[in-house]
DNA sequence: GTTAGGG
DNA sequence: CCCTAAC
């Protein structure tokens, strides 16, 4: 288990865990306890050179940019490494992190333990040849490459690897040597003169050579860390290797690779414990990240599965990876979405968008794509609400107006990389959405029905929403129906005060009943599902079905006081019977207000003019408004009957002839209002 | 189509 | 603000 746990370890993020300066303490952190475990030691140890190969691999990519070709000794077809901005295997990135805290204190204890270095040294060639093509997998995936015949090829190079280690270990051994003098950049030499077969002769004299370069590339890497591809060399021997007169006292913990090192150094058995360690390595690396075929053979016989897996893993390794980072995007977006607020997409959007990849991949060969939206929003909306208006108004507002673009009938479109995909017979796949990437750069987007152009999108709707199409996008009138329309237009006229008489007293604030709100979300066109539930967060309603069900329900517009003073003055001038008059008079162009709404508003007057400030909600209205509102209802009460047939103008000096309100004709006549 | 009134 | 009877 405690192999397991190391590797595990080693895989969760390749933190390799700081050797402890003592037996004891190493025993008691149970790191390297087990010593039946060579294999999987030897897998672990591996998989941490990998590590650190692979940050070499990085590091020495600028400092050795110049020197060109710095891969390892693994063969002349090596893929090349390809920049890093892109999106990267998870065991590339994690290898990166940890693994150097040690690497010194590997560097001195490989001084003394240099001599197994090439068996591991091997392994390591293979791994860095392995993951480096793992990497390129990916990247070439992405770049469209044919990875299929990648994979072959780096079967192949590892095949060929293996044989060369099992069948010539000195020269290969050689090939190390020289590697580990001079680094990657030396591997075409290595491959061509001691991988290919070189001559053994002057091996003690290479071996000499190489204590001494060690010697010195260990000051190097300490003196300024100009080789870290020496430490990874070196703390690979010191895994392996265990020699006596360690000075550092590692040897307890040596020992329990003894077996595993002593295995692997013998030329017979060399081979099976070097074959188990490959398996196993790529076992682990197969089975917790790709769960791909175990062994050679098994990718040897279907290729072409195992590529298609590997993909698939890889996709899903990548997938799991980004998940997490992908939460941190999410709540960052949704943090500016609630700053931002106000966007210039023309129509909803949902702004995140996530599936759920490792259950919907569980089946290749018909995968799901999960979405959830998580946010939505709410473009090219406008509202002007006075300082006083309360929180609740405000959500009152925003949420009826949205209600109304909801009802008014929207389509939901599907944006990928901020283009429309319009062609509804692509599959997922087909138009990319089936992989975690695209599904970034996914949104839905609600699209009013007057801006399709199918003649359906109008269907069972006034004529009026066809007329206010407008594109999409124009900040001064988005267009759904033409109720939004008249919203909007509104909306903006409030923020134009010439173009309107009641401009800088508006308020938005509701001051009736508050349940009107929660009617008016019964039928609308949008049920949010909880989050928690897996299948789409949006479903729109069919416009049949609100349409027929559900009338919309106008939008609440509270009269603002402008408003109020000018319904006061026209009925204190045409009476309480004439409501049609009145709206012609004051609201002509007010045309959210018809005669009805002015009657409601005059029965609301009232009726607010005869309760106790205490009791009023909403905008307050200047007591002397309510003074004159209950006059004139007093008046027109006792007065409703004598107006019939006559002009304003008569009714007026009839008026004033009977009764004592002079004045409020004079103040009609000499200031018409003049609404738009 | 308007008015009036209840909801 | 909606609905609708009544006109």
């Amino acid at each position: 288990m405690v192999s397991k746990k190391r590797i595990d370890y080693g895989f969760n993020g390749f933190r390799v865990p700081v050797i402890p300066k003592g037996p004891r303490s190493a025993r008691r952190r149970g790191v390297f306890k087990k010593a039946n475990q060579d294999d999987e030691a030897c897998a672990f140890e591996l998989l941490a050179l990998a590590g650190m190969l692979l940050q070499e691999s990085e590091s020495s990519a600028s400092s050795n940019a110049s020197e060109g070709n710095h891969q390892p000794a693994f063969g002349q077809g090596v893929i090349e490494q390809e920049k890093h901005d892109e999106v990267k295997p998870i065991i590339t990135d994690n290898i990166l992190r940890g693994s150097c805290g040690e690497s010194q204190f590997r560097t001195e204890v490989a001084m003394q333990n240099c001599t197994q270095k090439s068996v591991l040294d091997a392994n390591a060639d293979c791994l860095q040849g392995c993951i480096s093509a793992n990497n390129n997998f990916d990247c070439r995936r992405k770049a469209g490459a044919d990875v299929k015949s990648e994979i072959c090829e780096w079967d192949n190079k590892f095949q060929h690897y293996s044989n060369r280690l099992v069948e010539a270990p000195e020269n290969f051994r050689e090939s190390c040597d020289v590697n580990v003098n001079n680094g990657f950049r030396q591997e075409k030499e290595a491959n061509s003169s001691g991988f290919q077969g070189s001559n053994s002769a002057d091996k003690s004299s290479t071996k000499n050579q190489l204590e001494l370069n060690m010697s010195r590339t260990l000051i190097d890497s300490n003196s300024n860390a100009k080789s870290p591809l020496y430490r990874k060399y070196f703390s690979i021997a010191s895994y392996s290797k265990h020699g006596n007169g360690n000075k550092l006292g590692v040897r307890d913990d040596d020992e329990k690779f003894l077996r595993c090192s002593k295995v692997c150094t013998k030329s017979k058995t060399f081979r099976s414990p070097q074959r188990i360690a490959h398996r196993r390595i790529r076992k682990h690396l197969f089975s917790k990240h790709w769960k791909v075929a175990p062994n050679l053979k098994d990718c040897e016989l279907s290729r072409s599965d195992m590529g298609a897996q590997l993909l698939y893993r890889k996709r899903k390794i990548c997938q799991s990876f980004e998940r997490s980072e992908h939460k941190i995007r999410v709540k960052r977006r949704k943090f500016f979405d609630r700053v931002s607020g106000v966007t210039s997409d023309g129509g909803f959007s949902s702004e995140s968008v996530s599936n759920s990849p490792e259950k919907g991949m569980d089946n290749p060969k018909d995968p799901h794509v999960k979405f959830s939206i998580k946010t939505i929003r709410i473009p090219e909306l406008y509202f002007e609400v006075p300082e006083t208006a309360t929180i609740g108004s405000l959500k009152s507002t925003i949420m009826e107006t949205v209600m109304t673009i909801l009802g008014g009938g929207a389509h939901v479109g599907v944006l990928l990389q901020g283009k429309k995909v319009r062609d509804d017979n692509r599959t997922l796949v087909q138009t990319g959405i089936s992989c975690k990437e695209s599904l970034d750069n996914l949104s839905f987007e609600l699209e009013p029905s007057s801006l399709l152009d199918s003649a359906a999108a109008c269907v069972g709707d006034p004529p009026s929403q066809c007329e206010t199409s407008q594109p999409a996008g124009s900040p001064e009138t988005p267009v759904i129906d033409s109720e939004i329309t008249d919203t909007l237009h509104e909306s903006s006229l409030l923020t134009n005060p010439g173009n309107l008489v009641e401009s800088n007293h508006d308020s938005m604030t509701s001051p009736t009943d508050p349940t009107v709100d929660k009617e008016s979300l019964d039928c609308r066109a949008l049920v949010v599902v909880p989050a928690s539930t897996d299948a789409l967060a949006v479903v729109p309603f069919s416009q049949k079905s609100k349409r027929s069900e559900c009338a919309q329900r106008r939008t609440r517009r509270p009269f603002s006081v402008t408003e109020v003073e000018a319904l006061v003055r026209a009925v204190e001038e045409l009476g309480t019977g004439r409501w049609r008059d009145v709206k012609f008079r004051a609201f002509e162009n007010a045309e959210h207000r018809t005669y009805v709404d002015l009657k409601d508003k005059w029965k609301t007057l009232v009726h607010t003019a005869k309760i106790s400030p205490q009791q009023r909600r909403g905008e307050p209205v200047p007591q002397e408004l309510l003074d004159r509102v209950l006059a004139a209802h007093a008046y027109w009460s006792q007065h409703q009957a004598k107006q019939h047939g006559g002009k304003t103008l008569k009714i007026t000096e009839t008026s004033s002839a009977e009764t004592e309100k002079p004045s409020i004709e004079a103040v009609v006549q000499s200031q018409p209002l003049v609404m738009l």
